[in-house]
DNA sequence: TATAAATGCTATAAAAAGGTAGTAGTTTAT
DNA sequence: ATAAACTACTACCTTTTTATAGCATTTATA
């Protein structure tokens, strides 16, 4: 696996937003539009605006929208909210004590692989994401 | 997460194997020495003996020993064994149908970054973690 | 002002992953 | 014969993750 269930939700939801034009988005709609169970995806859109990307609206019409600009969220960003910081960086060996000054045959190779995962993370904003679309759609590709 | 508990163990095991001199090795005699659960460990080592990785033999002084040449088994076989073919090779962001013609933004830098994951763990062998682990020992380098 | 439609909070349930226990059996060195 | 090892099966327990439920609160609007 690489990511859990409850991160893979939230890009989803995230990368959705991102790329719709509607000013609010409410939990029945995304919903109804991403299939994500209700109740827990109401969870989520709530830890997700505690976390600061989202901003919440109460009562009727209200719902959520995002509190920073697009270019200001990232995926890394999001990955290190739900699943802690150390979430891509403990050794896939599972020896919890090598000796740092002198790594196995792995480290390296697995630090580059790991690195790269983590760069791409962080260099992709939901304003990418949101460009690419527009481009697309532009271009009457069909895309997500 | 990258790679979830039990899949961990198993590198470790296999690692330790590797990396080590004995001419077979018990479950407990592995208990003692990685800390891994008892009945959990030996379950895994029957796995792994099903998986052809290992072969077991019965009886006192019985135990496990490679089913196969150390460069004959790479950390992506061990993965797909246990965690299925497709343990990295899901979209991580969840978006189940997108087209394939026409990928999101994400979509390059991801698949370039999850390459380079999946090229390290198949290019690196049980053989090139007992080399280095030899050099290390030669050259006095305390190590894993 | 009552109501409907929305989120917030907290408790609980269900499912999956990780881990333990028991029992019975087989194999093999000593 | 015995002890030390693996095999198989079953059942159960614990923790984590995923999912549901009930009630409270907020707000637009009829
Ligand atoms: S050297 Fe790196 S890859 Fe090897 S066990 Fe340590 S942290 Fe893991
Ligand atoms: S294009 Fe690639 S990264 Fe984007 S949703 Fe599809 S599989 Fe995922």
């Amino acid at each position: 696996m690489i990511l859990n269930k409850t991160t893979e939700y939230a890009f989803t939801i995230l990368g959705f937003m991102a790329t719709r034009e509607e000013e609010m988005y409410s939990a029945e709609y995304l919903h109804d539009q991403l299939k994500i169970p209700r109740r827990y995806l109401r969870r989520l859109l709530t830890d997700l605006t505690k976390h600061g990307f989202l901003k919440s609206s109460l009562g009727r019409n209200g719902g959520f929208v995002f509190a920073k600009e697009l270019k200001e969220i990232n995926f890394q960003m999001v990955l290190n909210a739900l699943e802690g910081s150390d979430a891509l960086t403990t050794c896939f060996l599972g020896f919890s004590c090598c000796v740092v000054d002198h790594p196995c045959v792995m480290h390296d190779t697995w630090v580059e692989a790991r690195s790269k995962m983590i760069e791409t993370l962080t260099n992709t904003s939901l304003a990418d994401l949101r460009e690419k679309y527009q481009r697309d759609i532009a271009k009457n590709i069909p895309t997500i």
